[in-house]
DNA sequence: AAGGTTCCCGTGAACGTTATCGTAAGGCGG
DNA sequence: CCGCCTTACGATAACGTTCACGGGAACCTT
């Protein structure tokens, strides 16, 4: 029948450092000598104290912990859309990556809003994480510094922010330059954009713009279409596009979602893909290989990405400096375009 | 140039409830009265502390309140995979309903392994979390019991393992029935299934047994193939299904990603979809409308899932009784079969 | 052999909050 | 006007860990 009267939990006793120290017969002070590896002790009553761990199983409050060192065991992610298909993958890799150093790990999912990030940053803070890693698409540059003097931080797809705070961005302007060059080498002269709304990304944009310019065919701002990275929103911004530029043969999207959307828009137009209408999209999420036609697009690692990101934030809490990485896309060409 | 000697916090001074108690002129235990609403205090001083909290900008530390009440405000969701694509969109629900309480919520990657599920229960009792999600696919049920005795627990897509945990199941046997039917409809009478790896959720092989034999066509376990929930595997899975029985006109995958690895082994078989073979997939993840042909699945409203399971787990919080809920799914017929 | 080092280890205090108990002030019936 | 109950608040004591000291024993050093 359940307890009606509110969730009591059992009174299980707690065992604490004082019984360890107790039953190895130290002081508590040893006992945390013993765990944490700090401060002068004998080989000998540390195997002693660590025995008696294990034989009490004993497991240190985190709370008692945290009070006097303010710092938690855990960490945090900040995204914009755990649903939208890029990030899982990269959550797997700092999943993984932080399970291998003991580290939780609690996931704050903001919408690219800048009021959300900036509450997620709050409670990052507040919590008393150990670090942060976050895909940071509203806030300024400011208040990223200021957190990453609260705790090491590493922002992800984004420029360092300024000194601190450590960085690991994938090579957005190689990327965009092999996807654009494998179009004109298609033979396309006349080519659009999907971008992602106007954020602090710009380089995708700025890329394909300056890739077009080298080539002779600088454009008006006008074959650029913005709009948010889902599937419809792609849809909408390729018949946006072609209503202004019907000439467009050839069309480069900020992500696949955007990408999928235009494909099958422009084959609801009417426009056979690639025949009439190249498409190449970019993340190389699972789902474009299994499209028909399966997406042309760029090819990242997320999963590789998360790992590094945790890694850099790992150094970055044993001390060392913020580090600076970049990874390198590559295109894969397929079906679309 | 970054700070060689390791990583240190800036001095910043905290702000205690001992600051707002003596800038309000109360006592702290005041203080803490205005914040928790326990005990007795009259609504003028309620506002004044309460007033001089914001003014302060005072944040209560989260560690020395777990001290206190041995409980964090924090929940944990326990997932097998965050990369398969059914679990985001859970995730999503989840967050998002958290978001709106307040709680932080910190994912634990199992990969469906008791040794990853157990410490994963380990540690969010360590960490003294308020509540837990969890998709346990290993663990046996009397570890879900005894970590429901620690704190409130919500069981998902599995029946509730014992007194006082609360439990969100889909519908699955109203939902295979539903697509085995549908293949009968269409006058398939060779039927083979691809199901997930043996676990603890054998309802979907039930169910889909069940309804061949009371179409008068009982068959042999080996129409059963089983594998990891994976495109991959799914492709392997059919290969061997169609080596056992290549009559077979028709197959019902365990999830959407065993069907999507079948329709394309299938292909590559020779066998056109759905004319030769028809396939019919489980959850109806986003890219399972985007394919070519479009899948045939058994759609289950994953976001709802997620606020669902949270809001069970919050009324669990508020002193409810464990409750018990069922989900249901609905046929989305497209292309696949 | 006396004094200085080094190596271990223990003692007391502090982190910031909530629970328990105590108490003063006010209201009310007698 | 006195005892009693209620209401509102304060004082004290924990919760379990780590940090800053300090001290004793063993080992050198001269």
């Amino acid at each position: 029948m359940g307890d009606a009267e509110g969730w009591a939990p059992h009174p299980s006793v707690r065992v604490t450092i004082d019984d360890v120290a107790r039953v190895a017969g130290v002081s508590r002070q040893t006992v945390s000598r013993a765990m944490n590896g700090k401060g002068e002790i004998s080989a000998a009553t540390r195997h002693r104290v660590l025995a008696t761990i294990e034989e009490l199983d004993y497991r240190p409050s985190a709370f008692a912990r945290g009070m006097r060192t303010q710092r938690a065991g855990t960490l945090a992610l900040i995204l914009s859309d755990i649903a939208n298909p890029f990030f899982p993958a990269v959550a797997r890799g700092v999943f993984d990556a932080a399970a291998g150093r003991g580290l939780a790990v609690v996931v704050h999912n903001t919408d690219a809003d800048a009021d959300a990030e900036r509450e997620a940053t709050r409670s990052i803070v507040d919590s008393g994480a150990a670090g942060a890693i976050g895909f940071f698409e509203a806030l300024d540059d400011e208040s990223l510094v200021a957190l990453g003097r609260r705790l090491p931080l590493v922002v992800a797809d984004r420029r360092a922010p300024g000194e601190g705070v450590a960085s690991v961005i994938s090579d957005f302007a190689a990327g965009t330059r092999a996807a654009v060059e494998h179009l004109y080498a298609a033979g396309h002269t006349r080519l659009g954009m999907l971008d992602g709304v106007v954020g602090v990304d710009p380089v995708r944009r700025q890329e394909f713009l300056a890739v077009l310019t080298e080539h002779g065919h600088p454009q008006p701002a006008d074959h650029v279409v913005t709009g948010p990275p889902t599937v419809t929103a792609g849809a909408a911004a390729v018949r946006e596009l072609l209503a202004r530029h019907p000439e467009v043969t050839a069309v480069f999207a900020f992500n696949d979602l955007l990408a999928i959307g235009a494909v099958r828009a422009l084959r609801e137009a009417g426009r056979r893909v690639p025949e009439d209408v190249a498409v190449v999209g970019y993340d190389d999420i699972t789902m474009a290989a299994l499209l028909d036609p399966p997406l042309t697009t760029v090819h990242t690692d997320k999963y590789e990405l998360g790992r590094t990101l945790l890694d850099v934030l790992a150094r970055r809490l044993d001390g060392h400096a913020a580090e600076h990485r970049l990874l390198s896309p590559r295109l894969v060409v397929r079906g679309s375009g």
